[in-house]
DNA sequence: TGATTATATTTTGATATAATAATAACCTAA
DNA sequence: TTAGGTTATTATTATATCAAAATATAATCA
């Protein structure tokens, strides 16, 4: 495969990151700041392993990474480009985020 | 569906056209102008229906459109956030494109 | 009209992804 | 060391996506 094709498709798994809502969800909240599964899990409702497999999806293509801290294990966004994209695409479709 | 919740899944949708390579190479050809689908199959030494098949996701998704030119149907960038998106986080990692 | 070129759709089989449930592993504190 | 709380993994099933082939539609030209 040329670099290009490794390019496009290094891309398009990072887009990939990104094309389920509940990935979006989780990605937004850690914009706020790191923060640990159990709280992810209570913020977003939804079951510990169904947020445990989202996260292990970003930490796989290095969109996240994560550190111990006691019993909890602490998330925190690692990509430079996430905070782009969520500058210029996400941030303002988000009806409660404010526009600054 | 809460109105967060919407805006979630659109947001999703949009990136998800992003999330194939191929697709990747549609789009980005797509930025340096219009073409028609033939050009796209030639440019990209790739089947005819399955450049069409590509572009009817993108289609769907209001990511591209189509005008029909004589026997040609000529594709285009649609969706204003696809060059917000070429510009922040595509181009640059292009080696054949300029970094301008 | 029939033939040719350009494009779209449909179908099929293979593969990937998702949600859920069950279980395992890990840390801390008693 | 045991118990309880936290996170990860695995297995299963359902669903979605993909590539490829076959077929259909639309426009042009002879």
């Amino acid at each position: 495969m040329s670099k290009d094709e490794e390019i496009l498709e290094e891309l398009s798994e990072f887009f990939k990151a990104f094309s389920h809502p509940v990935r979006l969800k989780i990605i937004i909240n850690l914009m706020e700041g790191p923060q640990c599964v159990k709280n992810l899990g209570e913020t977003l409702d939804m079951s510990q392993p169904s947020i445990s497999q989202h996260l292990s999806i970003l930490r796989n293509k290095g969109i996240v990474g994560c550190r111990r801290e006691g019993s909890l294990i602490c998330y925190y966004i690692k990509d430079p480009r996430v905070k782009k994209l969520y500058n210029i695409l996400i941030k303002e479709e988000l009806s409660w985020q404010e526009k600054s």
